[in-house]
DNA sequence: GACTGTGAAGCCATTCACAGCT
DNA sequence: AGCTGTGAATGGCTTCACAGTC
């Protein structure tokens, strides 16, 4: 079993593998072979297959691999066996898009606190949660224990939310403001843009018609 | 000029590039240098130059790139130059996010119809655009030229609303759906996955503590 | 002197192909 | 016979380093 040096694409697609085989779960399928996870996500066999071997070896030869067994080591390696709170900064458009987003709970994620430094926000329900002023955030974290936190603030006042939650104590970072953050390297940090797939998307569709 | 075979990680950074470049815009900057836009964007600078270097020669050596030359360029590239018009199917919450999300608009796109099968929610107004019975769809599309889709309904419906919209012509589709979707291969396709990168979060979290 | 554009080198991820198990 | 696990081969993206231009 190799530790190291694991891409990141075989995180990505981890995560997708972990989704599929939850289906495959509900769906009261026992055992499941490379080639049929593959066909389901859209990746080769081998693929499946060299992903998995960096974390152990999960299957029987002549057989496949247990679902059940299966998900579960998917989620344990993601880190997803237990739940993790989440903080999110920006009670705008997409703070509340966000923080409406059912698929995050399903996944063990649940977002324990919602802050905005506007005072018209501040107050407002959102999603069941009231918005609270950024000042409250040392206390939310302490209380839930928490270890990440979502940026969907606007791209000027990103990076200051940034070192706010540093400072604060948070360990992973998941920034959708479209601006490169300036935090300490043990800070884990990814950035999301909304757009970019959908820019992708005209990309290739102006050049079919080129 | 080479045309083929452009990395879609290429066409990724270009979009984020794009974006930068716009801000840089907004502040007054004339011109500005790979090492600049790597800095601002968190990739190394001859990476900057490669991308680039796929589309044409955009630069003057000894001096740099014109800011707004530089954004128009990537903006014809991306095909985003003039603005594209968008069906989303699917108005539970993620479909309420994607059509509250302003961003989109910021980048040329515009939601012109959101459709949802449930009688429940059809008729509903979701950001000042009534929700849509499908059937009504071909009109739409006809009527606004779209040629995107976006599919933001549960797995199990996500097949069954891709064929519609191939059916109905579009010419590509952004999935939001966790399912990996059959569709002619003239058709574009892009799936985005909320979690994953929350979960590429909590895969490194894990890992340093172990 | 500064900075772009690019062939070549280096590196990393994916795919192949088969040995090994059931 | 069927399917996993993996070393080796392949292919592709990124980085280097420098020639070319202003």
């Amino acid at each position: 079993m190799k530790t190291l040096k694991v891409p990141e694409a075989t995180i990505t697609r981890l995560s997708v593998y972990s989704r599929f085989l939850e289906q495959l779960e509900r769906k009261g399928i026992v055992t499941v072979s490379s080639v049929e996870i593959a066909e389901g996500v859209g990746v080769g066999p081998a693929q499946v297959r060299k992903d998995l071997a960096y974390f152990g070896e999960f299957g029987t030869r002549g057989v496949g691999y247990n679902v059940k067994d299966l998900m579960r080591y998917t989620r344990k390696i993601l880190g997803i066996d237990e739940p993790w709170p989440l903080i999110l900064v920006g009670a705008g458009n997409l703070g509340f898009a966000l923080s409406a987003y059912k698929g995050f709970n399903e996944r063990g994620f649940s977002i324990v606190g919602v802050f905005d430094n506007d005072q018209n926000k501040v107050g407002k329900k959102i999603n069941n949660l009231e918005v609270s002023p950024l000042k409250k955030m040392p206390e939310i974290i302490a209380e839930y224990n928490v270890k990440i936190g979502i940026i969907a603030v606007p791209q000027y006042a990103a990076q200051e939310i940034a070192d706010l939650m540093v400072k604060n104590g948070l360990q992973a970072i998941l920034n959708y403001a479209p601006v490169a953050l300036n935090i300490p390297d043990n800070i884990v940090l990814r950035n999301v843009d909304m757009s970019v797939k959908l820019e992708t998307l005209t990309f290739n569709l102006s050049r079919k018609e080129a």
